[in-house]
This record gives C-alpha cells, sequence and structure tokens, in this order.
DNA sequence: GTAATAGTGTCTCTGAGACATTATCGT
DNA sequence: ACGATAATGTCTCAGAGACACTATTAC
C-alpha cells in the first residue's frame, strides 16, 4: 500500500483527518447463583463495557474498539481487538453497521464499523483486565421509545432512545437517542441496533450456539432464548423447534433439587 | 469538523492515504414486451451499472458510486449519488456492508460502504445518462459455487463466485471471485451479497412495494416475486400471503387478449 | 412429603402446498 | 371458438399455541 506525499498547500486543504475505527458489541449470557437450592441460575443477557482513560468522554463507559492500522483489514482489527480482550480466538464475529456520521468524534471524522461478537463466558478463564466490565442488559420497549438500563452490579447505566419507522415496507427504524449521560459517543445506538439485529437472527438462525457452551440441557438453551428475546416461551413448542438442531448426550445433569436433566450438543451433522 | 495539519516527516510516515467510497446497488425490475399480443410482458430482474472511464479498470463496468467528501456524511453521499443518476429523490435505499480490505483499489487505501437502492423504473422518465446501462441479472447457484450473467442486450457480463460456509450456525457465506473479466473492483461480491439480502427481505418485509409502481395486478406483483426469487410461485399461496397487504382499487387494467384483472395498491394504514 | 425442574401427550387452529375449477377478455 | 390470464375453492398436511399431565430429584 503506497503511503501518500502531501505536494503543496492546496493539497492540504483537501485533506481531511480520516479514520477508521471498530467497535465491537461482546455479547453473552451471565448466571446468577440463587440462594434457593432447588432453583436454576438465573441469567441474564449481558454486554461487555470498556471504561474510558482518555480524552475524549473520560471516564465514560464505551464498547471495546479502536482504530483500524494502516494496512490492517477492518474486520482483521476486529478479530485482533477482540482477541485482545477475551485471548480467545475462535469467537462468532459479525459485521453489522457502519456509522458515517461527520461529526461522532469530537477530534476528527471517525468511521467506524461495528460488529457484534458472541461468546461463552464460561470460557473465559481469565479475569478480565480491569478497564473492562460485563453488564446486564434490560430492555423496555414501546413504540416510540426504548429504555435500556445496563447494570454490573456496582454502576447502572441508563439511557433512553426514540424510535420512528423510516418506511412501512421494512421494519426499519431510524434511533434518536434522547437521554444518555454515561456512555460515549453514539455507542447507545449501536448497542440497540445490535440487540435488535441478535434478537431477530435468534429466531431464524442457530447463531444462539455461539454463545452456549458444549454440553447444556435443554432448559438452559430455553433460558438463553428467554433473556434475549424478553419473553417466556412454551416448553413444548421451544422443545419441537429445537429438536432437530441439538442432540442428546449420554450424560446427566444431577445435583439440582429436582429431575435431573440431559445434556445435549449441537447437532453438526446432518 | 477540523482539517488535518502535517507537522514533519515523522508524521508523513503514518500517514497513510486512505478515502471513504460508497458504491450503490440500485435494483429494478424491466418489462420486454411480447410479440404474443396475449402474453404478458415478461419481466427481468436487472440492476444499474457505469462503465468506467478512467484508470482503474476503465473501459470495465461497476457499480454507481464515489468518494464521500470530506465534511460529508456516509449515507448523504449514497443519497447525493443517486439523485445524481436517477433524478429521483425518494429511493428506498438501505446500508448493506462495508468492504474494508486493504487493497481493494490500486490507487491507494479505500474502504467502501455499499448500499442497495430500489426502485420503480417506470419513473425514470428521463433517459438515463450514456455511460449507465440496466442489466438483467440470471442466477443459478449451486452448494459451492454461483454463476451470474448480465445481459442489456448488447453485452453480457459473466462471472463466478466460490461460497464456502463460515460456520454452521448461521447461513453466512464466505464469497470469492473465481471469474471474472468484465467488472472493476470486488464489485461481483457485492452484487452478489445484495441479491442475497434482497432475496431474503423479499420473504419477510413489504420492500417489494418499493420497485412497483403505485397501482398494479396482482400478476405482475408476482412475477417480479418470481425473478427475484428465481422460482415460480403458486397463484393461491402467493394471494393468500400478501392478501392483506394489498388494497384493491375500482380500476381495471384491460386491453390484453384475456379476463382483465383488478388494480391494486399497497396498503399503507391497517 | 414438598418444591422445584424435566419432559411428554394431545387438542385445536392456522397457514402453506397442491391441484382443480370457473371467469373473462381480444381476436 | 380459442388461447391466454385472472381469480377462487378446497383438500391435505405440517407446525405453532395452549394446556394438562407425568417423572424425578435433594432436602
Amino acid at each position: 500500500m503506497k503511503k501518500y506525499k502531501i505536494k503543496d498547500d492546496n493539497d492540504l486543504k483537501e485533506c481531511e483527518k480520516l479514520s477508521i475505527s471498530t467497535d465491537i458489541l461482546i455479547f453473552s449470557v451471565s448466571d446468577e447463583i440463587q440462594s434457593n437450592y432447588r432453583k436454576l441460575n438465573k441469567k441474564h443477557f449481558s454486554v461487555l463495557l470498556a471504561k474510558r482513560d482518555t480524552y475524549p468522554f473520560e471516564g465514560k463507559w464505551c464498547l471495546p474498539g479502536g482504530f483500524v492500522k494502516p494496512g490492517e483489514d477492518i474486520e482483521d482489527a476486529a478479530r485482533r481487538i477482540l482477541v485482545d480482550k477475551t485471548n480467545i480466538h475462535d469467537i462468532y464475529l459479525e459485521q453489522l453497521y457502519t456509522y458515517g456520521e461527520v461529526n461522532r468524534d469530537p477530534r476528527m471524522r471517525v468511521v467506524s464499523t461495528s460488529y457484534m461478537a458472541l461468546i461463552d463466558k464460561n470460557r473465559l478463564n481469565d479475569k478480565i483486565s480491569n478497564n473492562l466490565s460485563w453488564f446486564n442488559i434490560a430492555v423496555t420497549e414501546d413504540e416510540k421509545t426504548i429504555n435500556v438500563t445496563l447494570d454490573n452490579n456496582n454502576e447502572e447505566i441508563k439511557f433512553k432512545i426514540a424510535k420512528t419507522l423510516k418506511e412501512k415496507t421494512t421494519d426499519r427504524y431510524k434511533y434518536k437517542i434522547l437521554e444518555n449521560d454515561k456512555l460515549a459517543f453514539d455507542h447507545p445506538l449501536i448497542i440497540v441496533s445490535g440487540i435488535s439485529r441478535l434478537k431477530n437472527k435468534l429466531e431464524y438462525t442457530d447463531i444462539v450456539f455461539n454463545m452456549m457452551p458444549k454440553y447444556f440441557t435443554l432448559s438452559e438453551l430455553q433460558q438463553v432464548y428467554e433473556v434475549i428475546l424478553g419473553k417466556k416461551l412454551l416448553d413444548p413448542a421451544f422443545r419441537r423447534i429445537i429438536a432437530n438442531k441439538v442432540e442428546k448426550t449420554n450424560e446427566m445433569r444431577t445435583g439440582g433439587g429436582h429431575r435431573p436433566s440431559i445434556l445435549y450438543k449441537y447437532k453438526t451433522t446432518n
């Protein structure tokens, strides 16, 4: 790749400082241990955020991300950042959307391509670095607004977003931040559109298995669907739907004060 | 937006010339008039291409596109290019994917955000500029390859693309160009992924109405589905599916050598 | 026994696929 | 009358929603 040589002052006028960055939505599901020995662990849908320690937005939370280096593909940059934060290589990673508004970043023009990564939290044995934290996600939504609360058991981040339908033909919305004081940049928008994308994909793909351990019970799997979709599912219906996607093993999970459950795994052959 | 000032040679080393561009897939459906007076016009799924008259890829065809200007949002740039080519303002426009590989463009690093636009060709009264041309799209596909033929009744563009499944959990494929000699850049990839996106959206949204005239018959609508999806649909099934999306008018289309058909319009109230 | 989860049976209703049938025009 | 498209009727089958029911554990 050729470097750019600036020749004279005329060229300078046209030279807008421009950078490409990538921001990554790292989603997972957290277990909250219950005091009642009979109860299953409560699950929470969660996202990994980083605390900023430099200008701009110093002290605010943001999505893990960074600049794409010269000579580096955008997806490679996303992968690099992901490995840097998690120490895991084989993580599901999908490009979401590119934010190209001129004034997103107060320093200069930064075009950011967002990615979504899904991870099974149990694989994160190493403790994550101390400027990173998992936040549980709670969303309430009506016709016109989305309210999101993120909670890491220590700090609560709330923001509110206005939805307006772009056109009737598709279900695309234009999002606008109404309230936000703890998140940097336009990251509330990225979070909301990522959640929306994940919910959709849950319904028509097997994407959920990217955030599951190798072996799991059907109840656990159902719980993951439920916390992400934000609604209860009926057992028989759920089991019918996922029946041909999973495979029984001979193992059982015992120890709860109730009937043991069969461990399943994702069916990779068909 | 602040302009960038280069201070010394050290900075120059880090200054990679980088640009943002946008490429637009403008899809439509063309009518081919039949000689048999009884027959309906045959429809073709089509895409608008531009002939390059400068380096690089001079003489090859490419998607309409261009550089995002300093101080211009990416989506505004896409809209500007679209209006420039079509003279129509209210066109459906949707961001598709951002191509961020380092060596996409031989001149320098160019990150390109692709968009898909859908249009009713009847609205293009003005003749389009003479470096633009509509190409009919024909796709054949098997497990591992996609063959695309584009035809503007004068020139035929063929290319072949290899598909490899990225992971089993979702239906995401990695595309690689196997054969291509008439299209510039990585535009075969953009075309293929755009077609795929449109096919998907046809099935679960009302996106098709963005390429229909205000009034249309159900047979015409069905034909549009058929040419894009590349398969025949059964009449009763089709009519059931779209029944609640359209509204009867009092107008009829007469003149063919057969039973007249009722004109419908997209139902905007519910 | 009790409280919890695990897992299944089955009825109903909806909706898609498939095929057949009737309707209506221009020549 | 003929050849084309327009529009509908209806049978069957698969699948989702809903509710009820049985099974099995730790304490």
